[in-house]
DNA sequence: TGCCTGATTGCCT
DNA sequence: GGCAATCAGGCAA
């Protein structure tokens, strides 16, 4: 698989630009356990001032902080008391707008994934935000980290067309459930829900 | 200080 | 389909 790395320019489009963009990108993640590669198929955006459903909603906080640094980092927060999620931030610095993974097809490294995730089944391997996380590896000491380096990098394969997605409301949230924020390739069998 | 909720998941009925 | 696990942050008192 030939794989190039993105250009700085993709870190500075708009929120929503970036988590449609991000559809078909490749997340790569090396570790002393081994690689693993999934296809990201399913993003969600979440926005400033005017999105009650984004951690940066109250301002910024130690917690979301890397949501309102430079673009391009990585945004991983603890949730429910045992699980966390991955984001892209987006926005320029002091504006606090991410795009949260929430599915990805696995694509090298599964047996490695399998055995994260105590799961054989290759289709529930990386179908949610904290199952992704798992599957791959990343762990919180990755917040803040630059994705244009390693050993957590994000990819595009040239040969891709750009996937056909889907927008709709976003999952797990309580508010502002009627933004389209939710981007996810068309009838892919890895999206969840 | 105390209570409630959450960008979830997996187990139980 | 229902609900427990498990804890940090936000907000009320």
């Amino acid at each position: 698989m030939h794989l190039q790395l993105l250009g700085l320019d993709f870190y500075q489009q708009p929120t929503i630009a970036v988590a449609q963009h991000l559809l078909g990108k490749y997340l790569i993640h090396r570790s002393n356990e081994g690689k693993t590669v999934g296809r990201i198929v399913e993003t969600e955006g979440y926005l400033s001032g005017s999105d009650p459903a984004s951690h940066a909603f109250r301002g910024k906080t130690t917690r979301n902080a890397a949501m309102f640094g430079a673009p391009g980092r990585v945004y991983i927060y603890f949730i429910y008391g045992m699980y966390y999620c991955f984001n892209v931030t987006t926005a320029p610095e002091a504006i606090g707008e991410a795009v949260l993974l929430r599915a990805l097809d696995p694509v090298d490294g599964i047996s490695l994934m399998q055995a994260r995730r105590k799961s054989e089944k290759i289709d529930d391997l990386c179908r949610g935000p904290a199952k992704l996380v798992i599957a791959m590896g990343i762990t919180p000491d990755l917040g803040g980290h630059d994705l244009r380096a390693e050993p957590l990098t994000i990819a595009e394969d040239l040969r891709d067309e750009p996937p056909q997605f889907t927008a709709t409301a976003r999952i797990g949230i309580t508010r502002a459930t009627d933004l389209p924020l939710r981007y996810a390739i068309t009838g892919n069998r890895f999206v969840s829900r």
